[in-house]
DNA sequence: TTTAGAAGTTGAAACGTTTCATTTTGGGAG
DNA sequence: CTCCCAAAATGAAACGTTTCAACTTCTAAA
């Protein structure tokens, strides 16, 4: 209960060299064998333990990150546990804010974790933020965005190949029999969701399919949307034969309606999704998905923000991971 | 671009008052209007904000909060998310660690939140570091647990009601018509486990009920061991008619086997979970579930350690909460 | 108009580091 | 045994706040 705990001056005096040493021994600076083994010794004897906030203070680092995401859902989750990792590694902790896609949280975070003095921010917003990211960065905040992309912003980035994704889902669809493909897109505002869309456009039309505007569901992202897309489509007089679902909390609401009207996946009407949460496989039948490769978009955070902290890099970096098609029962059976 | 940022001295200057006249307006002491007026002017003329690392050095409160859990599962998140906004509200961050059930990991863990100074930490440990987790309360470090109790550590808790939940379910799986209810246990080192195993023994035993030690089964808190357990079960000779898990992990394993299996949860095996993420509704059938009150457990750390802070306060405090349980379709129709 | 007490202001000191110009040390070459 | 030089040590200044004792200004009662 010895209140106020020791500092760098304690240990110096007691090891009997200047404050200046004790500093350089901390930092790993080359040291006079004797001076260090008997800073060693103070050290643990007084049990110091360096204060981060001062150090922070004098050096302008604070050797944290900020990550906001709209929710931490699955596919967010998995990303922050990699990441407390990667960052943990690297002397780095981790500080979690979240804005539920909305403008007003979205720039309220933004300033909670700029005044935080983050050294850096991993993003995943939309365009509604646009110049206030920008404003931040200007004001010298690194930013790496992810999942997102904001056009124009002097960012890193860390992309996943959505419509390249998408592409191979849909032509996959196309392979088992499917012409009339329902579409459920998520919040046109966000880059994720153009390119998803554009990867289903560009697919129909290079395979020489007619596109049906009745087929394309454009709303948000919430799970509900999903629900009521899926109701729509199936009730119309000339149904689809399989829906895509742009993520999976679309797919979710989809199943949620499918379930409750008794429609089997995959039977009743196929279904593909991206996104690839764990219990997609633990369905009956398993929901088809385009898989992200959250680990390595995690690990690719770390790598570019750590990177441009460390090095002083000035080029923006963009890496664009590839995503992986996971073919289950709800696509069905091959139709012949 | 302009380099420094603008500090309160900058601020005094302009507004020609005294740095501590700054610092009163800062934090919301009464300021004469005219004084008021001209500092308001130069912060905005200035985009001054305050440096909260040099605030922290001097008021030795970082306004920071760890959070300290095994992983970022869906349990775990849902209270994460419910925490940043509580936190935040009352000018807190957060910052994220986990530990993955590891003795070792759970310690530098422990070491590192500590060493950012944080003001409090949130923690879900297991026994095993104990001693360590002694050791910060000790110096100084308010901690507050939840999820899994160490005994004698003079913290607050948010505890719930481990024991009541399960007995609850299993009289349910009886009044359905179950004697003989395998149970899948998580680690016996954390109370939780045993608690929920203590419902079980308990509500047989009330019951008068046979013990089966065959149909007991205790491992960890691993998918692969829901996996296991359940097959062990499954294959016994004289089988159990139901199966009670005692997190939704370990039933998901279980769920994935019988799957494998061909075997349809809530008619060639009944099952029950503790927990009960988003996807047990949506599974065919549901899941019958033990829902802890994730968005009340999450209030409770916020109010509990939040007052803690802010009021002084010393004796530990402990907040117990009730579980819902919820009946789906994997305990089947009553029988006869 | 005076005056006491309350309310507000002032500015130097302090928080615990790092930095850096200056000084000291030690070891090898001559 | 000197001398020189690189390596290491020194300690004061600085980082941007808050705090607090001393001082000034305001308000209202006499």
């Amino acid at each position: 209960m010895n209140h106020r705990s020791p500092t760098i001056l304690d240990v110096a005096k007691k090891a009997d060299v200047a404050v200046g040493t004790v500093s350089r021994f901390l930092n790993g600076r080359n040291i006079r064998k004797s001076n260090r083994d008997r800073i060693e010794a103070a050290i643990s004897e007084l049990g110091f333990r360096a204060n981060i906030v001062a150090r922070a203070m004098k050096t302008e680092r604070t050797k944290s990150i900020g990550l906001l995401v709209p929710v931490f859902d699955e596919f967010n989750s998995a990303i922050l546990s990699v990441l407390v990792d990667e960052l943990q590694a690297n002397g780095y902790s981790l500080l979690t804010f979240h804005h539920g896609h909305q403008a007003k949280a979205m720039i309220e975070a933004l300033e909670a974790a700029a005044s935080r003095r983050i050294d850096a921010l991993l993003l995943s917003a939309t365009e509604g933020i646009q110049t206030e990211v920008e404003r931040q960065v200007a004001g010298d905040l690194p930013i790496t965005l992810f999942n997102n992309d904001l056009p124009e912003v002097a960012a890193d980035r860390v992309l996943v190949n959505d419509r390249a994704g998408t592409a191979q889902a849909v032509r996959r669809m196309v392979e088992f029999g499917h012409e009339r493909i329902g579409f459920v897109s998520g919040d046109l505002f966000e880059s994720t969701a153009r390119n998803r869309l554009d990867g289903y456009l560009d697919t129909m039309r290079k395979l020489g399919l007619p596109i049906d505007e009745e087929l394309i569901w454009k709303q948000d992202w919430s799970r509900s949307n999903g629900h009521v897309a899926t109701r729509a489509f199936c009730e119309m007089t000339n149904p689809p034969t399989a829906i895509f679902y742009s993520s999976y909390i679309l797919a979710t609401g989809g199943l949620e309606f499918m379930r409750g009207a008794s429609l089997v996946p995959g039977k009743d009407m196929h279904v593909v999704s991206f996104d690839d949460p764990d219990y997609f496989s633990l369905l009956t039948p398993g929901i088809t998905a385009v898989a992200q490769p959250v680990k390595a978009v995690a690990q690719s955070l770390a790598e570019l923000t750590i990177s441009r902290l460390e090095n002083d890099i000035d080029a923006p970096r963009t890496v664009t991971l590839d995503c992986d098609f996971k073919l289950r029962g709800s696509l069905g059976l091959k139709k012949d």
